[in-house]
DNA sequence: GATTTCCGAGCAATCGATTTCCGAACCTGG
DNA sequence: CCAGGTTCGGAAATCGATTGCTCGGAAATC
């Protein structure tokens, strides 16, 4: 590979002429510059980024941590992400963590050992720990999820509102006995989103009923059983409101397999899209969250705290969209 | 941060000794050792990355270059990958590159400049041009296409076959008018699951009608088109085989607007698994491809082959499932 | 007991770009 | 014409770990 004193030998300069017009810190005389250029586009030199970033001790990537790309919400957060980084000049390192924290303290290691510019973090649970990364003054941003101990910029939803949207949505169209399948009480969002449920009930004059409300793991087969758990208890129930896409779809496949004709007798209504979710049977209404948004949105928050990591954090909240499909139509009475 | 001649110092040896310590590259007295590890445990050393790799000159990074993650087909290859890295101690840098050309040169170019231990790519099109990477000594595997020119390892499905079984399943279920919509004209993939098509209306004995033969763009929208198209121009059609999932999609959008009615009027297969396709209103019949294994498959070649630089190139095939729901019922006669 | 062999530890060079520091050249105003 | 200031290029230090080379000392051999 080609070296930086060769192109300087080329142009009759110095190594750190070369430099300087590449990196365009400094004054050069505009003649060397050209000199420069065309020695550099003649070799076709491409500096070492690793020698550079060793350097400068400072990298142009940024390391997402999520649960899993698989999960549509993911999915789209991610592409945001990098199609933000990009913008400013960096790469993402894609970092599954299964909600695992083992894997999550893992990768953390990994974008500390590699000197990455920036961590974007959707922690396992509220008390991930990420002290590691701060004391390295690693740029850090939460999305999605939020941290109890560390004053940390993050990127949110009002989950909160949105549930109460999806739950208000669901009474106005004559459900009463709405049932909630929610996350693991570890997780805020969990919690937030059954706030959101209990409000709307609340502001409906409905009482809160215990048993109408199900902790499950934000996945398919928690919804799933959690909803044959409703069903087996015999507890009454003529609507669903599941707080994430995955569980949603677990819920539904349930009352599928078991002949419970959706929205007939039982409606439903789900957190988070569904790619082509209207292409369900029936089509599945949902609270949509602006995945993408949410992901470009936590890399410009990235970006400006790599330029200026003294500035105070941020928190950003983004507002969910409600998408009313067939399986919470209107109940006949 | 600390450096390795803090955990020499304070270990009582040389720096040369901690790194061999850590790397277990050469023999090291094993009181010296665990005096090493000791220090090392007691000032939470860890090396830096980027020195390292500098003096190694390979980094422990991936690249792996999809047209768009947010597609479920890379999304799980994606995933795939990622597990198949960390097993063998890489990280993976999301690359989209949205079919682009130019997006996928600048990402290589990033893969060359940061010395990217490997690169998976799934080419843009068949003369994507990865002769930097060959020169540059960067193991490089393909995945999902090939290319025309280099010589490299690639981690393939059986096109052909698989849609020839899609193909043929609608020929035994009493559809006779099948309409393809493959891919591109300059993509492999595109090429060869119209092959397989042709092949299993051959073996049908049925003539190839060269106006059921459409080329779209792999996208929903193309997929809508084409199916519009066919529509509109009266072309006799009762089954519809579309070589990926998003064409799939777009075509049964299409239909559904119009008020087609699947299968009654008409049948539809499409390549590539849509997850909870089960869920689709009608089920929708897929060939699914291995996506997962395909990624896992992709990593361990380009983990061989940066072992190995000198060993052949491999060329893996797996197959395909074909998975029949009731958008391809059998036909009334 | 002397010589050879072998093992392992440390010194110092190295990876390749960036950046500080210094001095030369040039400019400007008195 | 000179003092003071400014601009700009180049030499060399630096980032932090790895590794080739050297050499001391212990073990082995005669």
């Amino acid at each position: 590979m080609l070296k930086i004193q060769d192109v300087a030998r080329h142009a009759g300069v110095s190594a750190a002429t070369v430099s300087r017009v590449l990196n365009g810190r400094s004054t050069v005389n505009p003649e060397l510059a050209a000199r420069v250029h065309s020695a550099v586009r003649e070799l076709g030199y491409r500096p070492n980024g690793v020698a550079r970033n060793l350097r400068r001790r400072q990298t142009t990537l940024w390391a997402v941590l999520i649960s899993d790309v698989g999960n549509p919400f993911f999915t789209s957060l991610v592409r945001g992400v990098e199609d933000g980084g990009r913008q400013f000049g960096y790469s993402v390192v894609l970092c599954n963590t299964d909600e695992n924290r083992a894997r999550e303290a893992e990768y953390i290691a990994v974008a500390l050992a590699d000197n990455m510019a920036g961590v974007i973090i959707s922690p396992a649970d509220d008390s991930t720990d990420i002290s590691a990364l701060v004391a390295a003054g690693t740029a850090v941003v939460t999305i999605d999820r939020e941290l109890a101990e560390t004053e940390v910029d993050a990127v949110l939803v009002d989950n909160e509102k949105g549930a109460e949207m999806a739950t208000a949505h669901l009474l106005e169209s004559g459900y009463r006995r709405i049932a909630c399948i929610t996350g693991p009480r570890r997780m805020s969002t969990a919690m937030r989103r059954l706030r959101g449920y209990q409000r709307a009930l609340r502001a409906f004059g409905l009482p809160s009923d215990r048993s109408l409300v199900r902790h499950a793991d934000f996945r398919e087969e928690g919804g799933y059983s959690a909803m044959a758990a409703l069903l087996d208890e015999g507890v009454e129930v003529d609507a669903v409101f599941a707080a994430n896409n995955l569980m949603t779809v677990g819920a539904v496949e349930c009352l599928t397999e078991r002949g419970v004709a959706i929205p007939a007798q039982v409606g439903v209504i789900g957190f988070d899209d569904i790619p082509w979710a209207r292409l369900f049977r029936p089509g599945l209404s949902t609270v949509r969250q602006p995945t993408y948004e949410l992901g470009r949105a936590a890399a410009q928050l990235l970006a400006d705290r790599i330029d200026n990591p003294a500035k105070p954090a941020a928190r950003m909240v983004l507002q969910t969209e409600l998408h009313p499909r067939e399986s919470s139509s209107p109940r006949a009475c």
